[in-house]
DNA sequence: TCATTTTTGTTGCCGAGGAAGCAAAATTAT
DNA sequence: ATAATTTTGCTTCCTCGGCAACAAAAATGA
């Protein structure tokens, strides 16, 4: 096996390791809210306007499944949803005071991993942060360019 | 945010994103076929006497799901199961001429995935891909003792 | 030896999420 | 202006996979 078959193969299994781990931890602490549930809190708190379609996007979900789990958040209480004046069919979510508990929580346990996991870190050099950051940067560039031959593939079928 | 942070954070949108890509070009060659049933014909082909329950601890999955797709594996006669002699309990599994065949298609693709990415990784010196395998193996490694306190925290609560 | 515990695999039930079809609004083209 | 197309979001049906209870075999222990 070459290193680039490697690389990937560890890493992709160090990565669902990781998700596990995490994914355990935060529904222990989070009980009561699916992961993600919490995935799409995170990122309507990141992100202004955010809506089904942008959130489906980002989460690598359909927007059924988004259109659901919305849903569910609106009957918590966690997110409120709003239009603009001037359109009549997007629309948006925010959280509400109770959603932005959730994810203070949230990022608390984040700041939890971090502190579990520093050992691992502090070994990194700058120069290998910034080598690995170029690295994902470059192949999720890489990648976006073929997703979008694909979209063209699609259509061309 | 900082450097880990950020590595996490365009890590797992990296990983997400080719795992997207890579189960749709699958599924697409593979049609008849989920991702997780050539998951589980991988693993058998690349380790013998595989069972129902390396599969699961291997895939990050549980032992009944898995009992369910073997299931389907073998009646689609991908796979073919088989017991030793001193052992009434376990059930091995191993590919059938048919399942090799997915295999062989599944091993065509990843090789294509590299040619599609090789532009990438060839910008990458020796010395990064040690430095990058070296990190995933220690951090790996954490994490396998982390999810071992996890086990005692359960038992303990 | 025989009872207890652990390991291994199966099943039924249920929730999460995908696919596809639909409706309404917005955009583009004629 | 209005017809055609695209975008956005929702709903229904169905599959996948997790959970938990269970059975049978194996390992452990008294």
């Amino acid at each position: 096996m070459n290193k680039e078959e490697q690389v990937l193969m560890n890493f992709r299994d160090l990565f669902n390791k990781l998700t596990w781990l995490n994914k355990f931890k935060m529904e222990d602490s989070l009980k009561g809210h699916k992961s993600s549930e919490v995935h799409c809190i995170e990122y309507i708190e990141k992100n202004v306007d955010s809506n089904v379609t942008k959130l489906a996007e980002s989460l690598y979900m359909t927007t059924g499944a988004i259109s659901k789990i919305t849903k569910k958040l609106l009957k918590k209480d966690l997110i409120e949803s709003y239009q603009k004046p001037d359109n009549k069919k997007e629309i948006y979510f925010r959280l509400t005071e109770q959603g932005k508990v959730v994810f203070n929580i949230h990022e608390d346990l984040h700041q939890e991993f971090q502190e579990r996991d520093k050992a691992i870190f502090e070994q990194v050099t700058e120069k290998q942060f910034d080598s690995m950051l170029t690295f994902i940067e470059k192949y999720s560039r890489h990648l976006d360019a073929e997703i979008k031959k694909q979209g063209i593939d699609i259509k061309s079928e």
